[in-house]
DNA sequence: CACATATCAGGGACACTGATATTT
DNA sequence: CAAATATCAGTGCCCCTGATATGT
């Protein structure tokens, strides 16, 4: 269970590879940093561990958004997209929208919006309960989720170097972590 | 080498509790999206693996924030300290934090600004080039940055559920996609 | 009235771009 | 003059908080 983080940022440096003049540094600045770290504060391997997680997700999530820019969507759009092609029905409460995405209510809200004004997707009055609000993908959505999916796994979501059972090992790895983190029963 | 991203957004929602009213899902919202995935799309392991990817870096994100927040510091910043800590002669050029932390020049410019005026940390002029400049940790950046350290470590910078094999095996496999990615030589 | 749902207004943080001044 | 270093101004994106309107 996490300690509820009540903090404010939202944080992350992209991937830019202009930050460095250079192609890149000669050496891992993670690997380097940990020795220090080990020598300095004492061994700590969970230090070295988090930030190469911070620096994939870094990495990851640049190449994904230049799969999606060409198609005019960041990610947290394409993942709502991605969310709502799912869906049974063809439509999705905004609650509903935020639990399975992981989102603030006004980050759904104001996600749904960009789609609408895009054309993707459609806000409709739920039939039985007047409070909640249902949102379903236009056929143009479709056709540009499509578009987007096509961009982003031909690149392989941008995760290079890894075969399949060393991909399988990484989910399983993060899916116990996330698990004892409370993320879900 | 990475595809360059020129990108634009910065991202990362936050763990968020509140996000959904309940405790959490009673399942795993990536399986099941992976495996819907699977079924509609076809097979395709790496869209997990970056998802699982996302959603652990915004815990730990999430749970590093915590423990930051009360030391007035932001993930970014303590970084900083902790990489002018490790320099051998007490500063280091804004050029090689920028290298070091992978950030852009700006950012570097904006994160040295902030920890001046907290006092944590000082501009020097570079004794021989006069276009450089050098950055070098306060007496109360230093302390700041153990206390820092302490509350994080103290919290295993979040990262739980895993023994300190797994953390390694989880090191090894991230250290192996960023080199794929040209992350460094 | 308590609770749930969604929205609005505002603020914070960070990344990127493009332009600029200084120095090499 | 070209390249390097740092800064400034502006923009976009996202998250969060708190307040508000509506409906159950």
């Amino acid at each position: 269970m996490l300690p509820s983080s009540h903090g404010s940022t939202c944080y992350r440096r992209r991937v830019s590879s202009h930050a460095s003049s250079g192609p890149a540094l000669p050496f891992d600045p993670i690997a380097r940093a940990a020795q220090t770290w080990g020598e300095r504060i004492g061994p700590n391997h969970s230090m070295a561990a988090v930030t190469n997680i911070m620096r994939v997700q870094q990495i990851l999530q640049a190449a994904v958004d230049d799969s999606l820019k060409p198609h005019g969507l960041t990610f947290a759009r394409y993942e709502a997209l991605v969310l709502l092609s799912f869906s049974q029905r063809g439509s999705l409460p905004m609650r509903m929208m935020g639990e399975r995405l992981q989102l603030h209510p006004t980050s759904i809200t104001n996600i749904v919006d960009r789609l609408e004004a895009d054309g993707l997707a459609r806000r409709l009055p739920h039939p039985s309960d007047r409070r909640t609000t249902l949102v379903e993908l236009t056929e143009a959505g479709r056709t540009r989720m499509d578009e987007a999916t096509a961009a982003v796994t031909s690149n392989d979501f941008g995760l290079m170097g890894l075969d399949l059972a060393e991909i399988g090992q990484l989910s399983g790895l993060l899916t116990k972590v996330r698990r004892a983190a409370g993320d879900f029963a």
